[in-house]
RNA sequence: GUCCCGUUCGUCUAGGGGUCUAGGACACCGCCCUUUCACGGCGGCAACACGAGUUCGAAUCUCGUACGGGAUGCCA
């Protein structure tokens, strides 16, 4: 049995988007899972539109997410390599010359399609004589290269997908090398899976064509192609498809919208999925829960919605430590008593600040029962204002005001909080302040 | 246009000819708990895209239609 070694491989063309990143962590989760090598490689031959800054953006999206790398490469280090794949298959007549200037294909490309046929590439390089080559040249015509296919099916078992056949005869022969010399994705992508010894290949079903090329490509190169498994790509809540050419949802949006890692790993993990989606804070329980062969052929949808409610169940099970420095940053104070008297509340960590403020900065007091308030106001006992106190002091206002449940606590909480919803007022109280409790119960802003 | 793939409760799905009056999870609704909100516990609502065919019998097999996604690049 070899080493199991898988790798995600970005282009830094553009940001993560929640499709690219369950990629992602399905290539990182079945690595843990069954204790193999997680690569990172960055596919920047595309020189024209790759960035560093994409790039650098992707590392720090995939390390927020808790996704660390084992190795990683990139394939503009090894350009040399590329060559001299191409140069092997020359050798062996599966790599051919053309010379078809891009508006040339162009065009024949809509010729064959306004008359009705697959707009496969003809092959007409093939037939060049000497002299049509040597004329080309002496235009200045650069060749560029392309993978000759055999003409039969392509079949593979797919870990998703099951047995899957591919009739190659509809497909064109995929370009390998640019006119002006730079490799194609097509080539490079199999020359560092197999100097990298890549065991398996997870991407979404986007590729299935190209891995169909591909296997033909690792058989020419004198590889055995490894185990693929496409998924089915995410929609959005509409139905859409999610690409980063249409500029779709983005991990550092959701990010600055204060959604945790672990949640959006929760949901990618099991989305699409029979499984069901645990909301869980923990990467090695979702390690642990991962199984690659229970993901399903459709489409799923991945709704904000749900990602949102994933989120609020993970948030209310946070311990202090883990947030104190994100409390601390944004001016929350209180301490852990304070952490643990609104979690329960939240859907977003974020949103301690709301409660933060609603104790600590005026407010102003919503009186729905003057009744009831008054009579807090009154009764409300000497010393300090803390949890200690709401249940004998509630007793007093119930009898005093005649409220009792909803009629007696809304009114509270209310003149207390201005909100109709919210944590436990009781153990508030402390960072009230027994003024402000007092003047928020008269009406008075505060 | 052509080629792949898909279509089961609102959502993610189980299901691979009779055990399906279609199961689970999330959401939603209700009840309980809490003299408030939330949490939690319990319960309920709710689906086989459509049409033919095969068969004693079809969510399950075949074909067609519709809708959706992907591919069809000197992008990845």
């Amino acid at each position: 049995m070899s080493q199991i070694k898988v790798r995600f491989a970005p282009s830094p063309t553009g940001n993560l988007h929640v499709g690219n990143l369950r990629t992602a962590l399905v290539n990182f989760l079945f690595a843990r899972k069954t204790g193999g090598q997680f690569m990172l490689r960055i596919d920047d031959t595309d020189t024209e539109r790759s960035t560093a800054a994409f790039e650098e953006r992707i590392r720090a999206d995939l390390q927020w997410m808790g996704m660390a790398w084992d190795v990683e490469d990139r394939q503009s280090k090894r350009l040399g390599r590329y060559d001299a794949a191409l140069a092997q298959l020359r050798a062996k007549g599966r790599a051919y010359a053309c010379y078809e200037t891009p508006e040339e294909l162009t065009l024949k490309r809509k010729a064959q399609l306004s008359a009705g046929r697959p707009p496969v590439y003809d092959r007409a390089a093939l037939m060049l004589t000497s002299e049509q080559i040597a004329a080309f040249e002496a235009e200045g015509r650069q060749p560029h290269w392309r993978f000759r296919l055999e003409d039969d099916e392509v079949r593979w078992y797919d870990m998703v997908r099951g047995d899957v056949a591919y009739q190659m005869s509809s497909l064109s022969d995929p370009v390998l090398m640019r006119e002006d010399g730079r490799v194609i994705y097509t080539l490079a992508s199999v020359v560092d899976d197999i100097d990298h010894g890549i065991s398996h290949i997870l991407r979404g079903e986007d590729h299935v064509t190209n891995s169909a090329a591909q296997i033909q490509l690792f058989e020419a190169l004198g590889a055995q192609a490894p185990t693929m498994g496409h998924m089915a790509l995410l929609a959005g809540a509409d139905g859409e498809g999610m690409s980063k050419r249409l500029g779709s949802m983005s991990i550092a949006e959701l990010r600055n919208n204060d959604t945790e890692a672990m949640a959006i790993v929760s949901l990618l993990a099991r989305i699409g999925t029979s499984d069901p989606v645990l909301p869980t804070a923990d990467m090695a329980t979702v390690i642990d829960g991962f199984d690659i062969t229970r993901f399903g052929r459709a489409t799923a949808k991945f709704d904000t919605a749900e990602l949102s409610q994933v989120n609020a169940k993970i948030v209310q099970k946070l311990p202090f430590a883990t947030v104190v420095e994100r409390l601390e940053a944004a001016a929350v104070g209180g301490g852990e008593p304070f952490w643990n008297a609104i979690r329960d509340n939240l859907s977003y960590v974020g949103e301690a600040v709301d409660w933060w403020r609603i104790c600590t900065q005026p407010i102003t007091p919503i009186i729905d029962s003057a009744a009831v308030t008054n009579a807090a106001a009154d009764l409300l006992p000497r010393g300090d204002v803390e949890a200690s106190i709401w249940k004998e002091w509630t007793n007093a206002v119930a009898s005093a005001s005649g409220a009792k449940g909803r009629g007696l606590f809304m009114p509270l909480r209310l003149a207390l909080t201005g909100c109709q919803k919210g944590p436990e007022i009781a153990p508030l109280l402390a960072f009230m302040g027994r003024e402000r409790v007092l003047a928020r119960l008269r009406g008075e802003t505060a």
